[in-house]
DNA sequence: CGGACACTTGAATTACGTCAAACAATGTGG
DNA sequence: CCACATTGTTTGACGTAATTCAAGTGTCCG
């Protein structure tokens, strides 16, 4: 396995090798990090771009009432706003799920890195048009989907993104989610999220169990999330 | 009142008078438009860049069940994404709710001016944060909290982001939104809607009557909320 | 005046939440 | 290797917020 944030840019515009090894350079002082620690806060003031090289981290907001909402995962290859360093306080935490290999890009570096490869920029600006896309399918799954079709939608959303990096193997893959956080990641109490995935176990769709999801029957598993199948593809290769 | 847009951007960054001439330049030939016209549809091979001088627009997608999901409001000064231009395809429509001016801006001459002028480039990014937080709180809207308090802090929204481009008068905004379209936003039906809408008269924090918002209460009312007083201050007033 | 459209209200139904208890998996220290 | 705490999953009984269906009442406009 290379370099995640490389292969995943890499997807959305051709690049040289003195962008890649430009890539592979910034990203070079990665650092491990444990599982559940924050790495940033809501309130920070923002500092350097963070990119996940491996391990599993996810966005998310701590509501008054001391509830909890995921507001997006991040796998390997994935990282932060690009213009982070741009705003005053963060808005929002972002906390690592599993152990991970996080590498920060200074702003200025990245500016500078942008300027000179201009197809980096590019692809940086896709996978943030990418992540936006994500945020605007989670709204609308929370709006106008009821419970089976939102777990059922998220799941072709993770599966897809995963098959992406390379992650899956057949119909299968990992994912270190507990339900307590998928639960606060759509909307639903832990019990009923519980409750759903029996359910979708039952019509023969797809598994969930122990941290390891199985596609079971992916038209079926389509089906009931109402997954545009264009949806990902599109955005994930979008014409050059 | 003068250009909108410019207007905005100059929250975000001190701008030069050459920077706001070339921003109102590049906004000279807008356009007349309907209301409920579609500027752009899911689907489409994106174009140049949408900004909206006068009039309210929204952001939409309809789902394979015949339901609609709103995930954004323009007001006058917004604009679609920046970027927008890189993707082979829409992933959500935009339509005018009003009768609305919109000026176009090449993606080329918008590439052009930003380079030549920095600080144009920083608030368009800044602007571009902003709109990303705001979907984060729709998300926590819609995940974690109830209708009345999803209606509430739709409208804390919706009525500072009109204050800060001086559009409200005294604790009062015309607000062009029908119940239909308020229900599409947050994730509930339009009965609902109207009966959460009566609540909130009944608590007297605020009236919204034939498209007229009055907050009477504010403090009630960003109670109900759960609305972080700092949540559009420091987004809409970033630290330089 | 009549037709279209947005809003309002009531009654019945349902999806989902709440509360509570049991069970499984994993890890820690004695 | 066992007691035991910890954290995640599963199930049942019950309560409630929100939807659905249906029938109004404005209000605007040709």
């Amino acid at each position: 396995m290379g370099n995640r944030f490389v292969e995943k840019l890499q997807g959305y515009d051709n690049l040289g090798d003195d962008e890649i090894a430009a890539l592979v350079a910034a990203t070079e002082g990665a650092r491990n990090v444990d599982a559940r620690k924050d790495l940033i806060r809501e309130g920070d003031r923002p500092g350097p771009v963070f990119v996940i090289l491996a391990g599993w981290a996810c966005r998310y907001k701590i509501l008054p009432n001391g509830t909890r909402q995921i507001l997006a995962y991040l796998m390997p290859g994935d990282c932060c706003d690009l213009h982070i360093g741009l705003l005053g306080e963060m808005d929002h935490s972002i906390q690592t799920i599993t152990a991970a290999v996080v590498a920060t890009i200074d702003r200025r570096e990245m500016d500078a890195m942008m300027d000179r490869h201009p197809r980096i920029a590019k692809a940086m600006y896709i996978a943030q048009l990418v992540d936006e896309g994500t945020m605007r399918a989670w709204i609308t799954s929370m709006g106008r989907r009821c419970s089976i079709e939102r777990v059922a939608h998220l799941m072709c959303e993770l599966y897809l993104r995963a098959r992406n990096i390379g992650i899956t193997a057949n119909a299968h893959l990992e994912l270190p989610l507990s339900q307590l956080l998928l639960a606060d990641s759509l909307g639903m109490t832990p019990v009923h999220l519980n409750r759903v995935l029996k359910e979708l176990r039952k019509t023969g769709a797809m598994t969930l169990q122990r941290g390891s999801l199985t596609i079971i029957d992916p038209i079926a598993l389509v089906q009931i999330a109402g997954f545009d199948e264009n949806y990902l593809h599109r955005r994930l290769r979008p014409a050059a």
